[in-house]
DNA sequence: AGGGGTAAGTCATACGTATTACTGGGACGG
DNA sequence: CCGTCCCAGTAATACGTATGACTTACCCCT
């Protein structure tokens, strides 16, 4: 006779002959001193015959948990939040939680989740790259940050913008640049806030070097716009290097280079953040920092689970990783002030 | 007194001074003919006091329904099925659907999903660009089928591949161009193998018109090799347009041109397909067919959705655009031959 | 021999919802 | 004036699990 709807624990009960609570206990693990080896392995036996799988809505209503956790990011639309996703989706499974995205931009607070309620529906938050203030809806549930101010009360992962920046900036004082255009991202996060704060530092500690910055959108034809201002009027005095804050932007300042007639490297030097696919893929292949957007999120649900039970995790940053390719090269001599 | 834990339907039954039952049927919608429109707006206003949301666990126990579907992608680490997911996940939230992202690389079968017990804990399946039969684990399990051959048994909805490709031949031909060249996707997907026989039929439609073929990974390097040699030394003979499968793929397609010394558009005409960010960031910005990634998740969700509710939705396709950017141009008159 | 202890299970219950079967009472018809 | 019908709502129950409170039977010790 074939068993036509999902088998229950009171069907391996019955086919192991012993009750449901004893069903519950093995499975659960919670056996030893309260049922025999031997009817132990018979249960688990029957179990797996029947090809049993707890019910996870009735095991939610019974724990008060869901074993779900929300991810919050500004997109998906993006290859580096995919990344993320997918480190943190690869460790909530090993602890058997699942993981449900939400893209940020039309979000409008808990009420327009994709659950009508989320303080129910999962059991914490992982949100990328956004305010902490902006989840003030999701009060009683957990949260960890990620890329976002470690000064936040949440326990935060990020990467280390700052040595990244210090490593682009150390490579192309190291190629005889000293005159530095920053073509930094208007957007309001502390990513951005953080690598502008960087770079500045970084270039402060570089004797002689002196910085521009010019902001856009991140997009490419606005900050082909700003490295058209960073560039000026081609003059002596123009930058020899732009530094860009992330691999998106660089594209416009290719851009904006060939506009200018300017042949990367040769006579300007280009420099990403994140190492997208898009940095390999540009001619030449761009210098940038590789950022671990996978083990961003690994870190991140590692975390959230240590909170969840209770724990009292810490905050993290994660190196990333200097990249050298082809679009940076020594300073020009030619754009030096030849005379005077 | 504060209210320390949620609010259930029997709270909101206390507080309006009727019992869980009514509650049930007024927030569920059946109560015309069954509960006065007086109790019913006391009920509603009660439950709007009290902030009361349903325990999603509870009712889908009840129902026996989780309203969560899954969707599944080869890899979210791509700005594509970002946007496949986000279009999903908007209509889904709009029917109190959610929706859990599994990227596929790493499936190895229900038993490797994120839910111990995918027939339980999803209602249903979208599935992008993978084999149907991949999907055998998960019978009683209704599925729709993204971007896959439509020959197969569940409802699919795809991208009209042979409308996009003869928009891209149209548009070569109309400048000039009869030998191409076809640097095509080696991945064994059904939406590749369409556009290589898409691509195929619409070169043969035009007088006189010559297609080489050389296959790559899905990568630029690779495809970068594949147009290689399609260029071959460079004689006249060689192709004057290399219409690629993917924008990916034109990036090589690019770094190939410029190994070869051929300037695009001048010497050498490159096409895409899809549109990703990368296309615009390319230079020159590269001539491709917009798929409408988003539109494609919100469809297939709404076909899941009917399929769920009995329906019996049928397939469906959607168009692509043709986008003219600056990779394409006329056919070079010095490679065409001369004398002879 | 009687009492206490423990190993090995079972019983009963609660989680919060949706729904079916039921009930009290008023209106209405004959 | 009595039977019938319907309106408005309620009581009871089931979904499948996890777990604290019980029960039994056996063993050991004094």
């Amino acid at each position: 006779m074939p068993m036509t709807s999902r088998p229950t624990s009171r069907d391996v009960a019955k086919a192991a002959g012993v009750s449901q609570s004893t069903v519950s206990l093995v499975l659960g693990g919670k056996w030893p001193g309260r049922v025999s080896p031997a009817t132990a392995a018979a249960v688990q036996d029957a179990a797996e015959r029947l090809g049993y799988r707890p019910n996870r809505a009735a095991r939610s209503l019974r724990l008060g948990s869901t074993r779900t956790v929300m991810l919050v990011v500004p997109t998906l639309n993006a290859p580096f939040f995919g990344a993320v996703y997918e480190g943190a989706a690869r460790v909530a499974a090993q602890h058997g939680f699942g993981v449900v995205a939400y893209p940020w931009p039309e979000y409008a607070g808990p009420a327009d989740s994709p659950f009508a309620a989320p303080d129910e529906a999962i059991d914490g938050i992982l949100a990328s790259s956004l305010a902490e203030d902006a989840l003030s809806g999701f009060a009683r549930t957990p949260v960890v940050m990620l890329d976002s101010d470690p000064a936040a009360e949440a326990p935060t992962v990020v990467f280390d913008v700052q040595g990244g920046m210090r490593a682009i900036v150390d490579h192309l004082a190291g190629l005889g640049h000293r005159r530095f255009g920053h073509v930094a991202s208007s957007i309001d996060q502390w990513t951005f806030h953080a690598r502008g704060r960087a770079l500045a530092d970084a270039v402060e500690a570089v004797p002689g070097a002196t910085l521009v910055r010019e902001d856009a959108a991140l997009d490419v034809a606005d900050a082909k716009d700003a490295a058209l201002r960073l560039l000026g009027g081609g003059g002596p005095d123009r930058p020899t290097a732009l530094i860009c804050d992330d691999d998106v932007m660089s594209a416009g300042a290719y851009k904006a280079a060939r506009a200018r007639g300017l042949e990367i490297p040769r006579d300007l030097s280009v420099t990403g953040f994140d190492d997208v696919l898009l940095a390999a893929a540009l001619e030449p292949e761009l210098t940038t920092v590789r950022l671990p957007a996978g083990e961003l999120g690994a870190a991140g649900m590692d975390a959230l689970l240590r909170l969840l039970e209770g724990g009292r995790p810490g905050s993290l940053s994660l190196p990333g990783e200097l990249v050298v390719r082809g679009s940076t090269g020594p300073a020009a001599r030619g754009t030096a002030p030849i005379r005077g």
